[in-house]
DNA sequence: TTCCAGGGTAAGC
DNA sequence: GCTTACCATGGA
């Protein structure tokens, strides 16, 4: 197979920490190298340890890196998003230890079905389903030495004229109805994804609450990890967990006010605070 | 075995 | 407005 190959200087990114943080799904660890699909386009990225350069690697081929640019967000200065935290000690520690961790900027199709597959699910399973999907439902990109078949991840149409019981297949359980339900709704163009980019937050948070599936904590995900608004906050169970224990001394706080209080304290760049806490916390739990 | 997972929904206070 | 049962599935 015939790859693009091209190297970036680069500060200030640590490719295993991004790739590990549970914002996508698709990559895929081995050794020094990570390998995804972004897009239509298979990928492979790698980090030498303590390098200043990033190695990229595509197919098909390509001139332009702008894709690559566009999806790790190469243009964010970490520093001018870190020197706007509050200085707080549990999210000054999350910082000085995984400095370098990173918010991509994912497709909005591919992030919406992928957190509609996420709830009450453990990072793993929530791979494993995805893998399913796509190998039952996306288009071929390349086939790899090994014969492992990449594939794009499927369309809103390629899912919307999937069955409920074919979709169960991939072992999403009860989100197979909601799934479905979205994708119909994105392919028939009663929803742009796209559009809600240039509208207000609240705007564009209600649309996507609007959705069959999706509330406060997958709206918030697909404003931060794909819309590019970088105030919003996603709280899941970990994330809730973090701000009762060290931001309420551990007394009981409803979701509500754990948001009010996040959108206060955490300011405009909360999205990057809540993804440096949540990694966190669940690596220091990893440990024990 | 039991608990829990990057939740949402509807029914019941 | 807030709490609870339920929704499938499988990792730990």
């Amino acid at each position: 197979m015939r790859v693009s190959v091209r190297v970036f200087e680069l500060e200030d990114f640590d490719l295993d920490a991004t790739m590990r943080s549970g914002q996508a799904f698709r990559w895929r660890q081995d050794g020094i190298q990570w390998t995804g699909v972004v897009g239509s386009r298979w990928v492979r990225l790698s980090r030498e340890a303590g390098a200043t350069v990033l190695r990229a690697e595509s197919f098909p081929q390509c001139e332009d890196w702008g894709w690559l640019r566009h999806y790790l967000q190469f243009d964010c200065s970490l520093r001018d998003v870190i020197d706007r935290f509050p200085k707080d000690p549990v999210l000054l520690q999350a910082v000085n230890r995984w400095r370098g961790l990173r918010l991509l900027r994912q497709d909005p199709w591919e992030c919406l079905a992928t957190f509609i597959l996420s709830s009450t699910k453990q990072i793993v399973q929530i791979q494993q389903i995805v893998a399913a999907l796509c190998d039952r439902f996306g288009t071929p990109i390349l086939t790899d030495p090994n014969g492992i078949v990449f594939r794009a991840f499927p369309t809103p149409t390629q899912v919307a004229e999937a069955s409920e019981a074919s979709l169960r297949e991939c072992k999403m359980g009860f989100r197979a109805a909601h799934l479905l339900a979205c994708a119909r709704r994105v392919s028939n163009g009663s929803l742009d994804l796209e559009s809600l980019r240039r509208r207000p937050l609240e705007e564009a948070r209600a649309a996507l609450m609007d959705l069959p599936g999706v509330g406060p904590k997958i709206a918030d995900c697909v404003l931060l990890f794909a819309l590019g608004f970088q105030e919003a906050f996603p709280i899941d169970v970990w994330v809730a967990r973090v701000l009762k224990d060290h931001y309420f001394a551990g007394h009981p706080v409803t979701l509500p006010a754990l948001r009010i209080f996040a959108r206060e304290h955490f300011g405009p760049q909360a999205g990057y605070a809540q993804q440096y806490l949540f990694h966190h916390i669940r690596m220091l739990s990893k440990r024990s």
